[in-house]
DNA sequence: CTTGCGACCGTTACCGCTAACATAGTGCAT
DNA sequence: ATGCACTATGTTAGCGGTAACGGTCGCAAG
């Protein structure tokens, strides 16, 4: 039977068999040309990719993926983009995933476990070759339904928990007991914590539990705390440190969430004629660029975020680390955020 | 010929059969449960259901789509991620994508011409049942493949050129037209520009374009201008603004390529306790969220974002604007930016 | 003159799912 | 009883590629 393709429709998207009327051979050796698989001869490839060339053959990769039982995409699960945090992280990933072949596709969650779940399953039904979710809190749905994937999965960001299969991240519980240590250390004795009040923002939460922690065990209690939600960070950290400072006036320390609403409550204490770091310290998370441009540098500790990237995706795709290590599954990865006091922790 | 499946394997990936197997129906009845297709009755969907959920049964869209020739994905290409604008046109995608049964897959460019026709060959090769992308200004090839692809193509926020199919954005040269005359109004005639080197930021580069031409009609040469590339936006807004008034002392007024770089100026020009808007009049552009927590509201137009990520989701999903409008594909849809004057600006 | 082998290219049988059509049962008016 | 409309399910034939294997041809070695 000699199928042939109706050449009345000049709009009809085309096929392998299109290229392969086009220059004479069969659609395999079409498609070991496109792929560069197998032995063709230098004078049929040239021919065939010519005339996928004039033609305009876009390959049809579901097709090819459905034949082949390989994917050439790795999921990208991240709770926000308005973050400036995870498209740092997506810039690693891309950035190391670039040369295996391997594309990244993003999902965002809105830090809602139901979203994560539903973004997961709409994934998965993808087969991609590979998961990369941020954070080790997952509905049981969705941990059931990774473990059943039989594709590496990393979870990133975070380290404090178990993850299901790789993890890279790093500890948020010690970051914040870090920090606090180093506030204690600079003789605040009167501290007050600003946050995100999303229940789901674990990692804050877990840097707040550190935090506290390590207060604790120096005796020295949390003088105030306030959270908000929603509306620009920076504003809100304006308002927020207005706020706590008039309820609180003793305070001699604000921890913030993030840098974000840290760089608002700088401004704000700039503006109002407080004395940083002396009446009152400062201190934040993440080490965005931002601050780079701010009067005054805002005490922070990186988050590894670019560095996180990476190695998640050198797991996914089995690459070799820098140091000649190869991730196979299973391992976690914690990484060390540095602190930086930057002027806004009064040296002692 | 009775088909039946391994048992052994408890890790094989599940299929329809699978689901069929273990509910005692045909694949065909598993697979009108599982889309809501076509008739079928309470009892057995509820136990095709049960089975599915209790086997941890995933669907294989690469499979469906290649039977239904249907793909619920929608290529979104951007320049950059790490822009806060673009973000944000997402949200406005997302949020009216949400209900039609489309998800948007986002492509990043890097601004290069050459990573576009990348992206959006490889976006092309699973078929999506529309595109989304950034600009008017594309490679042959790239035009070429959007107009054979078969699909509506919408090229979002800028309008000033000629594009594939249909397009949605503001009018870079009049918004750029506008200022000018804001600021000339307002009686400032020592005007300078800062702003992106990037060759292939077009809409930077029109706004430019429209910006002299309505001083240049009105008699007024720019004064001086000074461009960046890469680093923190913040920073080289204070480090830029700090040159240019050293070079041109006489410059009243400083026209910025985006917001970001105009708050790092309105930074530096508080720092150095220079009268803003008496001595020096400041503008951006973009109306970025993060304007609200800086001590002074810096003038700038807003980009319309959101409403440019609603109309072209709109546009690719088929659906009716709030309106009644049905855009049918080859329309131009301009959105009017507003100008924000801000504190930045003296009255008149 | 065979034989063997590698280079090159074609044939066949799927991949997992769905469109389209076919079939069996059921109730109801004729 | 007969036919018909309608519901609920099954059967068949692909979708557009690719893995695996088969064939052909030219040429050097036996």
């Amino acid at each position: 039977m000699i199928k042939t393709t109706p050449k009345s429709d000049p709009q009809r998207t085309l096929t392998l068999r299109d290229v392969s009327e086009a220059s004479g051979v069969s659609e395999m050796t079409v498609s070991r040309v496109l792929r560069n698989r197998g032995d063709v001869s230098e004078a049929t490839r040239e021919r065939v990719l010519e005339a996928a060339r004039k033609l305009g053959y876009v390959p049809n990769k579901i097709a090819g993926a459905l034949a082949s039982q390989r994917v050439n995409l790795v999921g990208v699960i991240i709770p926000s983009l308005s973050n400036m945090v995870f498209p740092e992280v997506l810039s690693g990933i891309s950035e190391t995933l670039e040369d295996t072949g391997l594309q990244p596709v993003v999902g965002v969650t809105n830090y809602s476990p139901e979203r994560e779940e539903a973004v997961l399953y709409e994934m998965l039904s993808w087969r991609p070759s590979g998961v990369i979710l941020a954070g080790l809190e997952h509905t049981e749905a969705a941990q059931a339904m990774l473990a059943r994937a039989g594709i590496p999965v990393v979870e990133i960001m975070d380290i404090d928990g178990s993850p299901i299969d790789s993890a890279v991240g790093i500890s948020h519980r010690r970051a914040g007991r870090q920090m606090a240590e180093a506030i204690l250390a600079a003789g605040y004795r009167n501290i007050a914590f600003l946050g995100t009040m999303m229940p789901y923002d674990h990692r804050a939460r877990k840097r707040l539990e550190g935090f506290e922690d390590a207060l604790a065990r120096a005796g020295v209690p949390l003088v105030d705390r306030e959270f908000y939600s929603g509306g620009s960070a920076l504003l809100k950290g304006r308002e927020m440190t207005e706020a706590v400072l008039h309820r609180s006036p003793k305070v001699d320390f604000l921890y913030y969430s993030n840098d974000m609403i840290g760089a608002g409550g700088l401004l704000y204490c700039l503006d109002a004629g407080i004395d940083v770091p002396n009446r009152v310290g400062l201190a934040g998370f993440n080490g965005v660029e931002l601050l780079d441009g701010l009067p005054r540098r805002l005490a922070t500790m990186d988050a590894c975020r670019l560095e996180i990237g990476r190695k998640a995706a050198q797991i996914v795709a089995g690459i070799r680390g820098s140091d000649g290590s190869l991730t196979l599954g299973g391992e976690v990865i914690e990484l060390l955020p540095v602190l930086q006091l930057g002027d806004t922790i009064r040296k002692i």
